[in-house]
DNA sequence: TATTTAACCAAGTAAATTAGTCAAGTATTG
DNA sequence: CAATACTTGACTAATTTACTTGGTTAAATA
């Protein structure tokens, strides 16, 4: 999972998509104006995008693009691995010439990590992104805030604590 | 927040220091020699990691790198954000040159978006990955799994289990 | 004190990626 | 058929990444 400003230039032009993609298909003109991303580049991402089924194309005039999905089920890890080559995760990525040990340890430890970060991308839906909610108040999915049973006060402030900043 | 193999090898780098330097400073030759990371860039990478704290050197023979805190205090988001210059997350970062309207409100969902990312980076020890579970099998608390209310004793466990991980 | 060790520092560089342009297509509508 | 608008590919400047070279400085040890 890598995370560049590449992404987020995908992230925002799905969300503009999500915006006004409700009366029918939406042409990269358009999102290339309001977003102020230049037209070409937005035709690469989107070539990439329709390769990964998340949007759909409708050719000729009047068409352009729609999300193929409902925006709750649409997830940001999808759209920034959709745009994005794969990163070799562990540079020896599978092949057994990492003379084991200390290197492919931390190889793996990489691997365990990166699995976290898009588990957590996949997710925040661009419905959720949508409602535009002040992250620090509103825990969103991710969270377990009412999962403890019986825990005492202190435990209980803690897993407060702990739960508000995610 | 970004996340690129620049980061992957930070991490990596601290990751190996974690594990050996328990017994006095690392220097970056054996880092280097076990990570397979070129010395002259991880030089690079220590003198930011050096300048935000999160190591400390000595200088001389038998000297090298230690960390500047213990594993379970030290977060792979504040790893990563010492070793990457600042990304504009807006490209109208704070001007009003915005024109308002559409794009300053998909800028902000974006900010909104990394905020999260970064705070979830920054639940993540490395005492955490030095442990080294497999994160599949633990949802850790980005779970919203077993938030009902009555739970059997079983899922408490669960609960305990997945709250401990993170 | 001389030598070794290893951090520290700066400049430069090849390769890769990013972000964008340009110029052709091709499909669809009217 | 003509206009519209998506599609594709090749090409490019700017930036970033990962690394090299060639030092200087601080500390330990012989």
């Amino acid at each position: 999972m890598k995370l560049s400003s590449k992404g987020r230039y995908a992230v925002t032009a799905m969300l503009d998509l999500a915006f006004h993609s409700k009366k029918g298909p939406v042409p990269l003109a358009e999102i290339s104006e309001r977003q102020d991303i230049s037209l070409s580049y937005l035709e690469q991402l989107f070539s990439k995008l329709r390769r990964t089924n998340l949007v759909a194309s409708v050719r000729g005039p009047g068409g352009g693009y729609t999300l193929n999905r409902e925006p709750e089920n649409l997830f940001v890890g999808e759209i920034i691995q959709a745009v994005n080559e794969n990163i070799d995760a562990t540079k020896c990525s599978g092949k057994s010439d990492c003379k084991g040990g200390e290197k492919c340890l931390t190889h793996n430890l990489w691997e365990n990590l990166s699995d976290r970060i898009s588990d957590f991308l996949n997710q925040i839906s661009l419905q959720e992104l949508m409602q535009k909610r002040d992250v620090k108040e509103v825990v969103g999915r991710q969270s377990c805030y009412q999962s403890s049973v019986i825990v005492t006060d202190l435990e209980k402030t803690t897993i407060d604590t702990k739960l508000n900043v995610l």
